[in-house]
DNA sequence: TAAAAAATTTAGATTAGTCTAAAAATGAAA
DNA sequence: TTTCATTTTTAGACTAATCTAAATTTTTTA
C-alpha cells in the first residue's frame, strides 16, 4: 500500500491542513525533523500516486484519497493512545511516541476490533477526537482558557502543545481532562490567571491557558 | 536500535537454528524468501554488529546478544497473537501475519505491560511458549500425533505446521489445543489414524497426524 | 582424487529516502 | 519595477536493502 514514510508525511500533511488551507514546502520540514529537499522529493511521488494536488511553488493540499489515507491513520493513533491509557495504564504524556509507530500498523480488522474492544471511544486521552471507520467525527467547540472572561466556567477538554512536560505539569496541578474550572481573576499585568478548580485556588501563566482548552 | 529487517533476519536465524546447529545462507533466504546474495550482504552487517557469528562459507549462529534481540522479537509475536485471540477475538488462523508487523513495535514498556495485562501467559494461541522477559522459557515435551501408538492417549498441545489452511481444517474437525485424544487404530496401509475425541471417531490423514503435536 | 554439482560470495545495478550545495522562482521592499 | 531576501526546486551523492549474473569455494560423486 503506502510506506511508513508516505504516511507520515500525509498525516503531517492533514495536522497541518487544519491551521491553513495550503501547506508549503517548509512547513512539512519542519514539522517532520526533515529538509525542504527531501519534501520536495516526496511530494511529486506523492502527487504521481494522486494523494495530494500539487503544483511547483504553489503548496499542497491532500486530495480525497489522500484525506482519507490521513483520516485513517490518525484514527489508529488516536485508539492505540486511547487503548494504551484505559487498558495498560500508561499516562497521557507516555503514549504519543508508542502511538507514533503502532499507528502504521496496517491491518484494517485490527482497527476496527481494538475500536470494538474498547467501546467504540468518541476521543482519545488528549481530547482529540477519533475518527469513526469512514473518516467521519465530530470535534470539541474548543476555546482556549485564555479567552475566558472572569467568572465564567468551563470544562476542560483538550490541549493545544502535546509535549510531555505540558501535560506532566497539568497532571501535578490537577487540571485534567473533565474538570470543571471558573476563572477568578485575570492579572492585567502578565495574563496569568486564577482558577478555581474543586473548591481549591489556582494560579497559571499565560502560556498554560493559552495550550489548555475548554469546553462552555 | 536494529532495523525492522536485521530484526527479521534475527528472527529466522533463530527458528532455523532449532533444526539445525548452524543456518545456511540458503536455508535463511528459503525462509526470508529473498535471496542468497541479499542474506550474505545482511550476514556481513550482522557480523558488524556482533549479532551473529560469521565466517565466510562456514554458516551461521546467534551470538548472546543476537539470540537476546530474537527471543524478545518471539515474545513479542507471540504474546501479540495471544492477544489478538483472547482480546480481540480473532481466529487462530487470522493472526500471524498481523503480528509480523506487531512484533517490531520497539517500546519494551509496551510488550511487559500487555504481558501483565493478560495474566503472563505462558503458551500463545499455538501451542508455542513465550518467553519472559528474560528470555526464559520453558517447552512442551511434545510428540506429533504420528508418533503415537494404539490406545494411547494425548493432549493436543500444538502444531507444527503454521499455515491458515492447515489451522482452518484442525478448527474444523475441533481438533484444537487442549483436547484429548485416543488413537483408536493405525491405518497400515496410507499411515491414517483414527482418533477418539469426546466420544466421537474421527479420520486423520498421515500429514495432519505429523503436523500435530500432543503431549502424553 | 579429479571433475561436476551445489552453495556461497562478489560485482555491479536499482529503488526509497535522505542530505548538502547550487540554481531558480516568488514575493516584498525600495 | 528592479533589487534582494526567502522559499522552493534541482543536481548530485549517500545508505539500506534488494536483485541478477558472474566468480569462487565447498561438497559430492564418480
Ligand atoms: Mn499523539
Ligand atoms: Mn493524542
Ligand atoms: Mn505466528
Ligand atoms: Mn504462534
Amino acid at each position: 500500500m503506502n510506506t511508513f514514510t508516505e504516511e507520515n508525511y500525509l498525516k503531517a500533511i492533514y495536522h497541518l491542513s487544519t491551521q491553513s488551507e495550503s501547506v508549503s514546502t517548509n512547513q512539512i520540514a519542519a514539522s517532520l525533523h526533515t529538509k525542504a529537499a527531501s519534501v520536495t522529493d516526496m511530494l511529486k511521488k506523492l502527487a504521481d500516486k494522486e494523494l495530494i494536488n500539487y503544483a511547483r511553488y504553489q503548496g499542497v493540499t491532500l486530495s480525497v484519497k489522500g484525506e482519507k489515507v490521513a483520516l485513517s491513520i490518525v484514527r489508529k493513533h488516536r485508539l492505540w493512545e486511547y487503548f494504551l491509557v484505559e487498558k495498560l495504564n500508561f499516562k497521557w504524556d507516555e503514549v504519543h511516541e508508542v502511538a507514533e509507530e503502532l499507528e502504521h500498523i496496517s491491518s484494517y480488522e485490527l482497527v476496527d476490533r481494538l475500536d470494538e474492544f474498547m467501546g467504540h471511544p468518541k476521543f482519545d486521552p488528549h481530547g482529540d477526537p477519533i475518527p469513526d471507520k469512514n473518516g467521519h467525527f465530530k470535534a470539541h467547540e474548543l476555546k482556549p482558557v485564555s479567552a475566558l472572561l472572569v467568572n465564567t466556567v468551563g470544562i476542560i477538554s483538550g490541549v493545544r502543545e502535546h509535549s510531555p512536560a505540558f501535560l506532566q505539569h497539568l497532571e501535578k496541578i490537577k487540571l485534567v481532562i473533565g474538570k470543571k474550572i471558573k476563572v477568578c481573576d485575570i492579572n492585567s499585568y502578565d495574563h496569568s490567571i486564577t482558577l478555581l478548580l474543586e473548591d481549591e485556588l489556582l494560579y497559571i501563566s499565560r502560556d498554560v491557558a493559552n495550550n489548555l482548552l475548554i469546553t462552555i
